[in-house]
DNA sequence: TTTTTTTGTGACAAAATTATTACGGCAACG
DNA sequence: CGTTGCCGTAATAATTTTGTCACAAAAAAA
């Protein structure tokens, strides 16, 4: 699932070269013209990343960037800052009012998309490290493993997330929908009986060690992770 | 382990943009208020770095600066002091602080964590030159040399560097994007995948010995260097 | 009991990820 | 100059993971 890009500049040229830069390089585009467009597309759907130039009419570019980072739904979308070249101030007051990077005009391709490479990696990752437990069970989001009694149990990545959300979300059901939307990610188009697969996989992971009773089925409903017996 | 970084900051603004920033980077934080409560945190624990405000409520950062270089158990920490543009600039640039560096406000993150990088490298060397080991496995950035048993191994500067960065980071998985950002350095312009490669090449000259089941691969999420079997 | 609905299971092709190899560029050095 | 060693990338091969389907099994409803 390619990350969106939402494009917040005046000068069309501009837009086009960079939607254009960035459609090459598999990322989503959102174009807009100005500030205030950019904060009706927020309302709609987060984007992965924003772009802005930092002359915009209206609203100012750094304007927009400080309201994104106050705002707390919005806090954790990395921006990046577009500038002319020259005026080392403006780059740092950029960087000051809450944007994670800037790139100069005129700027590279390879540039453009390392540094929103860079900006991404840097920030997506806010998962949390606790380890989690079940019993004699634990997941290590840190080391990324999970085992029994120091013997670790083999499982790929999406067994993974799904067993994590079960053991930081236990007794409670949840529908194949909701797991979808928590484990998948809320916009993925897969079938609800993918879910079915995966719990069947992940009992297999904990069949070995006897674990396999602790994803229940909630027959109409969907799955639950739970201590007490059914 | 990533280094501990004590932030006095009255400004709770300032603190959080400070901490959101050194969180984003891999260090770990300790945030107080003033320097009354930094000294207290640290008859409990000495933090890698201390980035201080130069203007405090109570004990200003000046005499809070220097009451740490005067003490003996806490004279080796680098300090880092915050002041605003303009103001006793020259004095704070003239090193009676007792400060090891300063950073101007408004500041871009990158010049912070640049600052930041550069002094533990320069001030806490008796960390990073420390023999890591791993096993049998000595690694010695002093002689810059790699040996099992006496006998050296033979790798190239990248390639010693990412054992280094896994020997003394062991059981933690790093994503290709953040090993770029410890190894190759923030800003590099380089490919994830050139990540592979090189991991292929460490393990490569680790092979001889049998060492090349340290690096071990989580798939989905990037590589770890760990003692325990798969 | 029979029918209907829901869930479990194994297999499969497509997609994604990682391993491996090869190559051109470049700087240091003789 | 030519050589050498290292760097990063690209291409390709090997491997794993993914999502879906068809059908079996189980549970609920009729």
């Amino acid at each position: 699932m390619a990350p969106t890009i939402l494009i917040v500049e005046d000068d069309p040229a501009v837009r086009e070269l960079l939607a254009f830069i960035l459609k090459q390089n598999n990322f989503e585009i959102t174009e807009v013209e100005d500030a205030e467009s950019a904060q009706q597309k927020l309302l709609q759907k987060h984007p992965g990343l924003i772009l802005v130039d930092w002359m915009l009419p209206g609203m100012s570019g750094v304007d927009f960037a400080k309201q994104i980072k106050a705002n707390k739904s919005t806090t954790d979308i990395p921006i990046i800052m577009l500038t002319a070249r020259g005026e080392e101030e403006d780059k740092v007051r950029g960087l000051e009012c809450g944007a994670d990077d800037y790139v100069t005009k005129p700027f590279s391709p390879r540039e453009l998309v390392a540094r929103i490479r860079a900006v991404m990696r840097r920030l997506v990752p806010h998962k949390s490290d606790e380890v989690a437990t079940f019993g004699d069970l634990l997941l290590d989001p840190v080391r990324h493993q999970v085992s029994v009694a120091g013997k670790l149990l083999q499982m790929g990545p999406t067994e993974f997330k799904l067993l994590h959300f079960f053991m930081t979300h236990q007794e409670r059901v949840y529908s194949r929908g909701q797991l979808l939307d928590w484990v998948w990610g809320a916009n993925s188009f897969v079938e609800e009986r993918t879910v079915d697969v995966y719990v069947r996989r992940l009992r297999t992971a904990l069949e070995v060690h006897s674990y396999d009773a602790m994803i229940q089925t909630v027959r109409g409903v969907g799955y639950r992770c739970s201590a007490e017996a059914q």
